[in-house]
RNA sequence: CGGGGUGUAGCGUAGCCUGGUAUCGCGCCACAUUUGGGAUGUGGAGGUCGUAGGUUCGAAUCCUGCCACCCCGACCA
């Protein structure tokens, strides 16, 4: 493979789309803004699904599956919803080909016209709200606690890879509620699932927040978030967690009996992260080398090359390096041999590394002879000779190693580049110079936040959760304020 | 959707201005020698030049439409 190496420092785009392709995650499709996810990719996808998976089933969550397709009628039913995503919905107006007669091309045939047309699930909040309707009738239906895992539609101007597809694969998990503070307990809980997710498997720190009302998702009365800092200095939208009152219950007319025999509307949440976290974690970690993966992700956790001149060594080699792999699984670590002798071990090396395998283990007769093996690990590029002992643990405890020197780096990188201003010269020299979380005052209008955009494209990423009262005057207006919000360039 | 750019083999490219049937490197296949940081030699395969039209005796090259991607805006997870 000819290798076009694009230096971060040089163009962090062009470096961000030649990582994806090179490191065999994802290609442009035939279909504008779609992208075909490759099996590395998708391997890496699926080990977040099933980490996300397991702690929507310890919070007693359960799966289910609704459909693709959405009456038009039913967007029309909550008014701020339809709003926020009529600009970018896919329609089906037809359910038929025929051949064209004259020309002898397929054409949609205009007598199979549908009678309602259907919209392609952007998010499926009115679908299922009209069919939990049938599902609620008294209190002890409640809660309803469900997940879906789904792809999503939403018709993007502009796409990246991962970041911004016209379709996408994503949870959205959609739950009903007794009250307003159970509701809220849950729309909380997600967030710290997204949270802990997303700090202890991607090993990217996230700042948890809500945000504003200009920024909130539509039809919510609540949108809180996770935020993370990419290496760029932007800030990217990890997860959102969803308080939506009685809204949707009230537009698909979802009642329930209380205990006092009295009609309620039901209270409703609904939480998603999306396979846009490809996108967080390639930008929280890799390097010009290609892709670091934090060791809980990574498909293959341990990839051992063996060296090899004759035929003799060969089998030498070969036979320690299987003993080793064999130890390795015994760990439950992902390991992987790669035996192939048409690729000379520099070859492999830098494909690996490219491909962002945490741990490499070289092993060659000088190895063999001596009883040691050479490890390298992805993150540091730290090369070491070490005894070959106990190999197993020792690859262990530096896994997880790995894994907690990738956090506290992304974790010094966002301090170092949360900054705290109360002047509007230096909040534009710090957004120009230094990028980041850009920490200040604000008047609480959606007036002076739409001015901020406009002057400069930074936005509040969020209202953080553990933020501390203090009184101030707003960066822009000089109005009063009574506590710090955090603002950014934004993907 | 506006402004700019790009599109030639799996990948990266030359050729385009000045029209004559496509260059080079990597990769691929075979064999041999190799293998401790992207090996070497010899032979070979692989191309509707993004796409549809037009101009021309003749188009990768000139003209027009369309499509896709990239960068900058507007929109957004």
């Amino acid at each position: 493979m000819d290798i076009k190496k694009i230096k971060r420092s040089e163009d962090y785009s062009a470096w961000y789309n030649n990582l994806v392709k090179n490191a065999d995650l994802a290609e442009h499709s035939a279909v504008k803004g779609c992208m075909v996810i490759k099996p590395y990719g998708y391997a890496i996808w699926e080990t977040m699904q099933s980490e996300l998976d397991r702690r929507f089933k310890d919070t007693g969550h359960q799966n289910a599956y609704f459909p693709l397709f959405i009456p038009k009628s039913f967007f029309s039913k909550e008014a701020s919803h339809v709003d926020g995503f009529a600009k970018e919905c896919a329609v089906v107006t037809h359910y038929r080909l025929k051949v064209d007669e004259k020309t002898g091309e397929i054409v949609v045939d205009p007598e199979a016209k549908l009678e309602e047309e259907l919209i392609v699930r952007p998010t499926s909040e009115t679908i299922i709200w009209n069919t939990y309707r049938d599902w609620i009738q008294s209190y002890r239906d409640l809660p309803i606690l469900i997940n879906q895992w789904a792809n999503v539609v939403r018709w993007e101007m502009r796409t990246r890879l991962f970041l911004r597809t016209a379709e996408f694969l994503w949870q959205e998990g959609h739950t009903a509620h007794a009250s307003a503070e159970e509701a809220i307990a849950e729309t909380k809980q997600m967030l710290d699932v997204y949270a802990d997710f997303a700090e202890n498997i991607l090993a990217v720190p996230v700042i948890k927040g809500f945000k504003t009302a200009n920024e909130r998702f539509a039809g919510a009365l609540e949108t809180y978030c996770i935020e993370g800092l990419m290496q760029d200095g932007k800030a990217l939208q990890m997860g959102t967690s969803h308080f939506l009152g009685q809204n949707f219950a009230k537009a698909f007319d979802v009642k329930f009996v209380t205990k006092e025999n009295k009609q309620e509307y039901v209270w409703a949440t609904s939480w998603g992260v999306s396979t846009r976290l490809m996108g967080a974690l390639i930008m929280s970690h890799s390097d010009d080398e290609g892709l670091v993966l934090p060791p809980r992700l990574a498909p293959i956790q341990v990839v051992i090359v063996p060296i090899f001149r004759k035929q003799e060594e060969q089998t030498l080699v070969l036979d320690k390096a299987n003993e080793i792999a064999q130890s390795l699984k015994a760990l439950g670590i992902r390991v992987k041999l790669d035996a192939k002798d048409n690729q000379s071990p520099g070859y492999k090396f830098a494909e690996y590394e490219l491909k962002g395998v945490p741990v490499r283990i070289a092993i060659g007769p000088r190895d063999v002879q001596n009883g040691t093996i050479e490890v390298a690990r992805r993150d540091t590029k730290e090369k070491q000779s070490m005894d070959a002992s106990d190999v197993a643990h020792k690859i262990s405890h530096l896994l997880e190693q790995i894994q907690q020197n990738l956090f506290q780096r992304a974790l010094d990188f966002r301090e170092e580049h949360i900054t705290t201003v109360d002047t509007w010269d230096e909040f534009l020299h710090t957004l120009e110079n230094k990028s980041g979380f850009i920490s200040a005052h604000w008047d609480g209008t959606t007036a002076t936040e739409l001015k901020i955009k406009e002057a400069c494209k930074a936005t509040i990423r969020c209202i953080p959760l553990d933020n501390k009262q203090e009184s101030g005057n707003c960066v822009f207006t000089g109005k009063p304020s009574s506590q710090r919000v955090l603002f950014a360039k934004a993907y």
